[in-house]
DNA sequence: ATGGTAAATGCAATATTATTGCATTTACAT
DNA sequence: ATGTAAATGCAATAATATTGCATTTACCAT
């Protein structure tokens, strides 16, 4: 998961409806190479000569959130990105502190390694993220 | 680190001024047990009787951020905490979902983990971010 | 195809969170 | 004590987020 057109099998298999506002925000979630905020998405979409209000964007957001077509990350302030991982709970990015350039990814060994850890301390985790912060293949070789 | 003297050394051999502002919302941190916003900060001064202007706060939530003596967690919509973590460029929690508590955590042995997956996607990470999201030991036997 | 209906969106108002420039105050070195 | 750079306060403004309600739309049954 999850490209534009497995997102929409999700939203229907679930009974959401496959509206015009959802899929303009999923074509531009899925195209997207960098986090982005709610108004990112309105600016990009008021490019394309497409309009749509700031309310709708965020519970379109929130939605694809509790359904797992998206994400928030805290680098670069907490914006939101489509999920690429297929793992439930499991949401592992690494972001370039220099372009914004984001990849997703998931795996089980870490989380494993997080529950043990998580009991010494009494605590029993559902839910995994991280984020790694560095530089991508592009940015290592540039100088700023 | 950090509890509250370690944090004042950290300020006075780094050649900031210890303020009574600042000395203030390191004792909030201190104390808090779960994540605190700019305006949380606020109101709990407020309410000894100690006024702050948050644009106060925000500056020296963003100095101690940049110290590594305060972080931002994704959870409970990204509000800071005091690091209880040692470990330079590696900042863990769990939090939980009941009660807000959170523990910090730092383990070298995930971060090698990270880095590995990091390098066969051509990334070099310098920081790493992790948020378990679970229940606490308290909030496992309530039913709610 | 067409109409009924719940769901989704748009809109307006408002709340919350965050940032900036500049005047004033304060910690600290001398 | 006092000079000075650093830190804070204040006012204005920007950016981000939420709510209630009227309107529109996707999708179902016919």
């Amino acid at each position: 998961m999850f490209d534009f057109q497995s997102s929409i099998q999700v939203l229907r298999t679930k009974g959401y409806k496959l509206t015009r506002p959802r899929k303009r925000v999923l074509e531009v979630l899925a195209q997207a190479q960098k986090p982005v905020s709610p108004y990112d998405i309105q600016k990009v979409l008021q490019q394309r000569g497409e309009h749509l209000n700031h309310v709708t964007i965020y519970r379109i957001l929130d939605l694809f959130c509790l359904l797992n077509l998206a994400h928030k990350v805290l680098s670069f302030g907490g914006f939101v990105k489509c999920t690429l991982g297929e793992e439930e709970g499991c949401h592992r990015f690494m972001v370039c502190r220099q372009c914004g350039a984001l990849r997703e990814f998931a795996d089980k060994a870490l989380c494993d390694e997080e529950n043990e850890i998580a009991q010494d301390f009494g605590f029993r985790t559902e839910q995994h993220f991280s984020e790694g912060f560095g530089l991508c293949s592009n940015c290592q070789g540039q100088i700023f």
